[in-house]
DNA sequence: ATACCGTATGGAACGCGTTCCATAGCAAGC
DNA sequence: GCTTGCTATGGAACGCGTTCCATACGGTAT
């Protein structure tokens, strides 16, 4: 490895001067500056990144917490993160956590140890209160609403989006909907205010029968429409929480025969593209390039973006 | 930020020792092993991982040189190198190259600034030649063959599935295929292979009027049938790149009240499923998983991994 | 008693770029 | 002529964990 001293020894400088040379920091004169440049290219000579990082105190790196990649939420999500985090010369680091709350407090030691200086939780199975905790280690940013917990937060505005979709089912004349959500363990944030959204607009909850848990493929919602032919009340529409999921439904009523209720969807996929179904998109992109920009400039700010009903 | 210095001082012994405690080498007795334990305990200290990044020489990232995440070739491969990181405690950074030359250079040159231990080039735009120069600055791994340029590399056998396909289809008896490929500008190695494998099978080489470029969308497939069905010659049979795009140009047909010929995707997707297409499963996955390896390990091997034929 | 070894611990240098502070030449301003 | 103020440059310390090497003590083998 060629360090800066090698080049300020060949360049007849010191390292010092060498440092503001390549940085264009402080005064260098033009003859200095071009010997320096010379022997930089013979040498081949780049400055070493962790030693730049150690004495400035940070890396360029933010950590985003992912459970998976398995789902349009967190792939978009993440994609605006990536983008908007490249657009500010960061990189990104990539932390599976796959909604195990120790691997997620691993994350967060590893913040604490400097191994990157934000993380994002597009996601998380640890309490906000234990993340609000963690803040002393480094910028943290959740996206999700955290409420009265002093976190920078992104997340998408769903509840405007669901009551609207909501309004616009029972316009249609629907009573009896066919719900699925992906988390199956406990009620999780989404969950919730779908289920709250649901209430307020149709004035009960669902009928128990009709949610679903713990459906997040194309192959839960084939089965969660299988349960549901199997019983005495039946949806006359079914909101599922994504179009794959809607599309996995479909197909059981198709291979069955039967007459496919009218279904909405969620991430404005592919598949909701191919079969005509309405569907939500919660502009998941959005909230990840706003969540970089609260990591990078520190701020603890909350970003509510607005979600879109798509009807086709 | 507390330091190791710190520790030391409270805990009565020398940073040395507090080194040693904390990673159990070397000689520490048991009463100063649980000094020092309590007041890291007491001072919530962790080592600062970039101090030790630079002490040690390596930092335990990976990155990750992926043109986009919106093909699944991109997202298989990726995952396939994340779950294998994960486990080998190491941290990926994914690096957006759009396909870019310049910006992979960038990233050339980040891994000679010591960003990470290790490249990973899921695909490239940079020559090959390029790259094999860059291994000077550290392990470089592509996921093609790179024939005789000194590389580590892990990639999909495509040619052994590519040939059954082509095989199978002709076995069907059809004669007129159409092809669609996702690169418009020249032809990649994926491209020529295919080419190459189809003029082996079929005896000639495929119908120019009959192969569209520039396809890797559900959009673009449409739009390739729109343009075959306007012509002369059509293909009795269509070979696509991707489950996806065949999904785009089945409807067209369906669109236009049109018989949909058979069709072939590739990547196993859901898509593909959902119409019973045939498809090729690469396993992108397990090529993911080999390149990490080979970037861990250090090895200049070659690793092909077998393509799987899906008929339904 | 002497040599030798395992255990224990600390001092100091190292990895490498950055930055604070001091020194110094030189020109413009009064 | 002298002060003021740039422009230039270097020495040395800093950031912080690791590790080499030296020192020292208690015990065992001879």
């Amino acid at each position: 490895m060629t360090t800066i001293r090698e080049v300020a020894k060949l360049a007849g400088y010191s390292p010092a001067t060498v440092s503001r040379a390549i940085n264009h920091s402080g005064y260098v004169s033009a003859k200095a500056a071009a010997k320096i440049q010379a022997v930089i290219a013979q040498l081949d000579y780049v400055p070493n990144d962790i030693a730049r990082d150690l004495s400035q105190g940070r890396t360029a790196n933010v950590g985003v917490v992912v459970p998976h990649l398995n789902h349009p939420y967190f792939t978009q999500v993440f994609n605006g993160i990536l983008t908007a985090a490249f657009a500010a010369d960061y990189n990104v680091v990539l932390l599976q956590s796959k909604y195990d709350a120790d691997l997620e407090r691993g994350y967060l030691e590893q913040l604490h140890r400097k191994a990157f200086d934000a993380l994002i939780f597009t996601s998380r199975a640890i309490p906000l209160s234990e993340l609000a905790a963690a803040r002393k280690y480094g910028p943290i940013i959740c996206c999700e609403d955290p409420g009265d917990y002093p976190l920078a937060a992104a997340y998408s505005q769903r509840a405007t989006a669901y009551q609207a979709a909501f309004h616009w089912i029972q316009a249609q004349g629907y009573r009896h909907i066919g719900l699925t959500f992906s988390r199956s363990d406990k009620l999780s944030a989404t969950t919730r205010l779908t289920l709250a959204t649901y209430a307020t607009t149709f004035g009960h909850a669902p009928a128990a029968d009709l949610v679903a848990l713990g459906v997040t493929t194309f192959a839960d919602g084939y089965q969660a429409a299988q349960t549901w032919t199997t019983q005495a009340s039946q949806p006359d529409f079914i909101f599922s929480n994504g179009d794959d999921i809607a599309a996995g439904i479909r197909q059981f009523y198709v291979d069955h025969q039967l007459t496919v209720p009218p279904l909405m969807g969620q991430e404005n996929q592919l598949s909701g593209r191919l079969l005509g179904l309405p569907t939500i998109d919660h502009h998941f992109q959005q909230v990840g390039a706003a969540a970089f920009h609260l990591a990078a400039s520190r701020q603890v700010a909350h970003v509510p973006v607005a979600a879109e009903l798509i009807l086709r």
